[in-house]
Parts: C-alpha cells; structure tokens; sequence
DNA sequence: AACCTTCTATGATAATTATCAGAGAGTAAT
DNA sequence: ATTACTCTCTGATAATTATCATAGAAGGTT
C-alpha cells in the first residue's frame, strides 16, 4: 500500500464526482484528499472496520465480499474505476458490513468522510449527484444478482464471463482476475461445479482457456447460454 | 384505488423523511402531497412507467418484482411503512426497472418528483436524510439477498417465515400476505417444493398451517434451520 | 531443494432440486 | 350451477448440483 498525490483539476473523475463542486473548493478538496495504491490481494476495506471515510475507484478492480456465519466469503460485486466502493452502509451505518479486496493493482482516492458531509451539507446539487451514484451502483448490484439467481450453472459462468469480457475489460481475450474458488463465490455454486463447467465450454469450443487467460471464441453462443441456459 | 387527505403535521412519517424540514414548509409539502390506497394485488408501480413520483409507504406491505425474459416474475424484496418504495432507479433512471404491487391492503404517499429535487436541492440535511434512509434499504435487500443466496431449500423456507414473523408481524401466528408461488419467486425455488418443505415444516412440528395461516411453534428449531440448514 | 499451500482438474457417488403428472379445494365469472 | 381459473398438495422420476476422493501444477517460504 503506498501514497501519492494528484491534481485533481485534471482527474476525469472531477467530472463524475464534483460537477458541481466550484473550482476553488475542488482545490481544497484536492489538498484534503489521500490516494493509495494496493497490488494485487491487499485489503482496502475490512469488515467491521469504522467507516471513517469516503473510497473511491481511480484505477484497478476491486471485490466486496462478506464473511457468512460458517466462514465461507461471498462476493457481493465487483468495482471498477469512477465507482465508490464505500458505498454500501457509508451513510446509513458506523461500521462496514462487507470487505473490499484489490483484485488487480489498484489505486483508490480517499476523502475523510465528514469532509464529504460538509461538502453535501453545503452544497445540496453536489449531495444530489452523490445520491445518484450511489443509487446506479446499489441498482447495478441487485438487478445483477436478480439475473443470476434466476439462471442455472451454466448461465451464471457464461454471465460472469460476458461480465469481465464485455463490461470491464471490452475485449473477447482477457486475463480473469479471479480464481475459480471466487467465481463460485459469486455466483453461489461450488468450486469444483465452476471448473467442470469451464471445461465443459472449453471441450464445446466456446472459449478457450490458458490458465486465468481466457479467450472467448463463440460469443453469440455463450450469449445464448447465459440467457437461455 | 382511492386518494385521500391528511395533516402531515401528526404523521409519524415527519420524523423519519422530514426531520430536517421545517415546520412551515412541511405544511407546503402536505398541501402538495397525495394519500393513494390500493387493496390486495392492485399494481402500484408497473415496471417501465416514466419515474416523475416519490413514493412511500405509509400503511400495508408491498412486493417489488420484476419480469424476466422467460416471463417469470422474480420478487426483489417487500417493503413495509416508512420504506420508499420508488427507491431504486428514483435518482438513477427516468424509468422504473421493477414493479410494484400491494400484498394486503396499503397506503402510499407520493410527491412529485420535481417537489422533492426541489426542497433536495435547497435543504441538504433534508437530501442527506433521503440518502440515509435510501442507503439503509438498498443495504437490507443486499444482505438480505445474500443471506439467501447461501442457504439451500429449507434454510431460504426458514428464512421468509422469520422474515414475516419477526421483521414483518412481529408475532409467532400471521398470515401469509403472498402465495406459495411468490415465496418460489422470492427464493428462486419452485413452487412445488416450497409447498413440500412447508409440509415437511408441519410434519416434523416446527410450524402449523391452516391455509395461508401461519403458526410457528418451534422457533428455535426453525431458526437453526435457516441459519445452518 | 524441500516443504507447504492453493489452485486447477477429473471421476464417482450422493444429495438436492426440478420436472412432469394428477387431483382436490377455493375463487371468480358467466 | 357450470366453467375456468389459480392455488395447494403429493408422488414418481429426471436433471442438476454437491460432496468426497485423488492428483498434478503453480506459487510462495524456509
């Protein structure tokens, strides 16, 4: 974990986030504002942890996972770039209810919350711009897990697959940057289930897969699959 | 569906949306308000409706479900007094993605849209509030998703009884507001087997059924079953 | 290098869940 | 009263998914 710093007059996320923040105030957020970076594995949010402070995705992937009562994770989504990722319970709880881990290198710009709250609390278009991200993720999240419960096993490998593949990376060939153990946690399924179905599409020649490289050679059929099947 | 009058000044909703308006603006919200009743299976809300309303609720149970591609609906969650019901998509969408549908008798009071952006954008404690409250619910039907996700058959029955006796009712007996088939839909099991486990349920003691009437008479076994079964 | 751990992989079997079929009860409409 | 629903219910069977066992590959540590 490491820290740098930025001039936000030139962050593309000056124009997600503060809008509506004058330019004289950006500046003073500017100097109030951390930036950290986490390589691959690292913890960003622990479960439990107090909410102190207001997270937001510069670079990299992040997941938010939660520990259940028999020790099992699962993941609840994952977060990319121009996301908060302290958006659960960061204005309705004192404690984080899930755990973001860096999945990819990634950089996150960090804002003391109370900061955050004065800003909202002054300036009422900035709070509604907030309320509004806040609510395209959480819709994201449950519309997202609405489409996977109602899907069979192979439907939710080929969504999770068509997720990475046309939602974040926007390539057919992409590195995954889960495991398969993870991708079973997300989707509610069994590691060994996650595996046997991978290879299944490998033997289909739907995708091909070199180790966490994964190249996806019939599209217009995994489509089909993860809508279908 | 019927519209009615009331004084806002005595509703107990004021201290929970309008904490931060002041007094003589809650009167102008009232002027501005409209009561709606539905009863039992009247549609509130259709999915893909233009969102120009904030809704909430102030008396009665709601489902939000959505239609799938095959047709079948899938239930989101249920929404009880004090919850707003147009919380997804409201600040994030010109149109709902979900629908809504009373499952007993219900009260809703709506404000146009645009009142709200208004007192939002001129009141930020009063923004900050909604964004609380959207918080805490968005937050509830992702834990509690979650919490789903992980268990098998019995253990999701287990659950919604839980859910409707302790969250809901409050009491051991109550009946049912939705069918066999909506807990299928909520669950993501079929109907056939939520009406098996529920028999099994009744055969092993744990509750009793006269109907949509339900007694849960061994609660601690019940909840053993929902959280390790 | 030797050790340990996690990850990927596959097969056999057991458990869980879905599907199909049939039937009675309740409700609403004509 | 009859028809046409949907809902509840049960059994038999099929399909799906989990569990258990085993093993090689990959990565990290001492």
């Amino acid at each position: 974990m490491g820290n740098t710093t930025c001039t936000c007059e030139y962050c593309q996320l000056k124009n997600i986030f503060f809008a509506h923040v004058k330019s004289d105030e950006l500046t003073n957020i500017c100097d109030l504002k951390v930036e950290r970076s986490y390589s691959k594995g690292e913890s960003i949010i622990q479960e439990g942890d107090p909410i102190t402070e207001f997270v937001y995705m510069k670079k990299g992937l992040v997941k938010l996972s939660k520990a259940s009562i028999d020790g099992k994770d699962q993941i609840i989504s994952f977060s990319k770039p121009f996301d908060f990722v302290s958006l659960l319970s960061v204005f309705s709880s004192t404690q984080y209810k899930y755990s973001v881990t860096a999945i990819e290198q990634t950089t996150v710009c960090i804002l003391q919350l109370d900061v955050v709250r004065k800003y909202a609390e002054e300036n009422a278009l900035f709070a509604m711009d907030m309320m509004s991200n806040i609510s395209q993720m959480t819709d994201k999240i449950i519309l997202d897990n609405l489409e996977i419960k109602r899907k069979h096993l192979k439907g939710r490998i080929a969504h999770v697959l068509l997720y990475f593949s046309d939602y974040i990376y926007k390539k057919d060939e992409f590195e995954l940057p889960i495991s398969r153990r993870e991708i079973a946690e997300y989707i509610g399924m069994t590691t060994e289930n996650v595996i046997r179905t991978l290879s299944e599409f490998r033997k289909d020649e739907i995708i091909k897969i070199f180790g966490k490289n994964i190249l996806i050679s019939d599209k217009k059929r995994l489509k089909s699959i993860s809508e279908f099947g």
